[in-house]
DNA sequence: AGTAACATTTACGTTTACGTCAACGTTAGT
DNA sequence: ACTAACGTTGACGTAAACGTAAATGTTACT
């Protein structure tokens, strides 16, 4: 169990963005010593860290962020009562809809990643003629 | 030549955004009409895709971007006096530290590539799991 | 036992990236 | 010639994502 200091380095966020994201409901430390002090556990680092990405890599802002997880608890929750078919079409109806989002975003990240691939062809491209422009510049020096 | 509504459809920013990068020095329209209309080229157009791709995709702030492109912009301005090799020093310092900043993004770019993959991945997975789960469900209903 | 380094909550402050009037001039169609 | 729709420049407002300071308690070391 880590206190706050410790996973903030390792999530690279600082303290107050820590508390602020469990101000959201976002992440929660697993635990409190007795006098207050959060615990988090390698699996909410680990959790932290998704938050992180979605934010850096999607783009998606924290709202948007708890939004998703929300309707994943939402399900796992449902999930939990296994042997109650009476709840069967109810499963459903959140898994198509949860299907639905995830896909969506899902395809928000494919296109990202596309126009990801094209920009660091562009920069590569710049990178190799500034090598060119350089070396001639250098011979130039040279002489 | 565009006026200003038709370079926010085209570029899905609005017309507010397109005044402020303006105003932060990030893109100016080519030129104005006589009563002082904004005159947008086509050339225009892509540099502000160019910038609002960079935006979404690494994640820079406007002043972030806005400071890469003057140090494009200083480069091109030494690139003039072409036959003064007086200045070949100068440029060859310039396009060091250009290259440097570049590399710097590309690397940026590669990594976020990189996480990118991983998730789309997670999410793929994610994804046949509820698929599969949903038949399952399908089946358990039918009966 | 004292103290430096850490933690807590509360609350106000700040930056970025615009949104939203207001007051006013321009363009274009009928 | 009128009017709707578009443009301009201020200038103030705002939401998100924290920063920062204050007041206070806790740990841990010497």
């Amino acid at each position: 169990m880590y206190r706050i200091e410790e996973v903030a380095k390792k999530t690279n966020l600082t303290k107050r963005a820590l508390r602020y994201y469990e101000e959201l409901g976002l992440v929660s430390p697993s635990g409190r010593t007795e006098s207050g002090y959060r615990l988090y556990t390698d699996e909410d680092v680990a959790h932290i860290l998704h938050v992180k990405n979605t934010r850096d890599l999607l783009g998606a802002s924290l709202q948007e962020i708890k939004e998703i997880m929300d309707l994943g608890k939402r399900y796992e929750l449902l999930k939990q009562d296994y042997f109650s078919d009476k709840h069967a079409s109810e499963k459903l109806r959140l898994l198509t809809e949860l299907e639905g989002t995830l896909r969506a975003q899902r395809d928000v990240l494919q296109e990202k990643l596309n126009k990801l691939a094209d920009m660091l062809q562009g920069y590569d491209d710049k990178l190799t003629r500034i090598t060119n422009k350089k070396r001639e510049l250098e011979k130039e020096i040279e002489e």
